[in-house]
DNA sequence: GCCAACGTTGGC
DNA sequence: GCCAACGTTGGC
């Protein structure tokens, strides 16, 4: 079991948004970098738990939880002349681009900033204190326990 | 809005 | 296969 991190502009699709939908369910469509790309592909397992970040904003934060509930399969957006994640390179045969399938699970008690994230020494090695561009990132154990406590989240 | 980091593209 | 140019991400 891994745990992760993923990354939206909430501008785009917000934690609202998810809780937001009939079933609470979202295609995480429209990864087009390679390195998101294999986790989403090979290593990101139905049942694992999400951290859900909201980036690109004045004050980026984690503000909740959400959990996989299907594994890696091709992004069809792709395939779509209409859509604006379509890549001409992927097709239905030979899929270039995959995603997962994430369910809404709950808010955090207290959400955690950045800046948070950054000044707590027990997070130095995530690829996003890193400044890492990565939108789809492990999270360790104890990285994943840290950030939970720090939102009020413990036990 | 700026710009550093860094991924991608394409000429050679 | 190198690497300069270019585009994107995302914190600030």
């Amino acid at each position: 079991m891994s745990y992760w991190l993923f990354k939206t502009e909430p501008g785009c699709f917000s934690f609202d948004d998810l809780k937001n939908r009939p079933a609470m369910t979202e295609h995480w469509d429209g990864v087009r970098n390679y390195q998101a790309r294999n986790f989403l592909r090979d290593r990101v397992q139905p049942g694992e738990l999400v951290l859900f970040y909201h980036s690109n904003i004045p004050e980026p934060v984690v503000v909740g939880l959400a959990e996989v509930v299907r594994g890696g399969y091709p992004d069809f957006t792709a395939f779509d002349p209409a859509s604006e994640h379509f890549d001409p390179k992927s097709s239905p045969d030979a899929p270039t681009w995959f995603m997962v399938d994430v369910r809404y699970v709950a808010p955090l008690r207290q959400q955690v900033t950045l800046e948070r994230i950054r000044s707590n020494p027990f997070l130095a090695d995530m690829p996003l204190v890193r400044r890492s561009r990565l939108s789809i990132q492990p999270v360790t154990e104890e990285e994943w326990r840290t950030i939970l406590a720090m939102g009020g989240m413990e036990n």
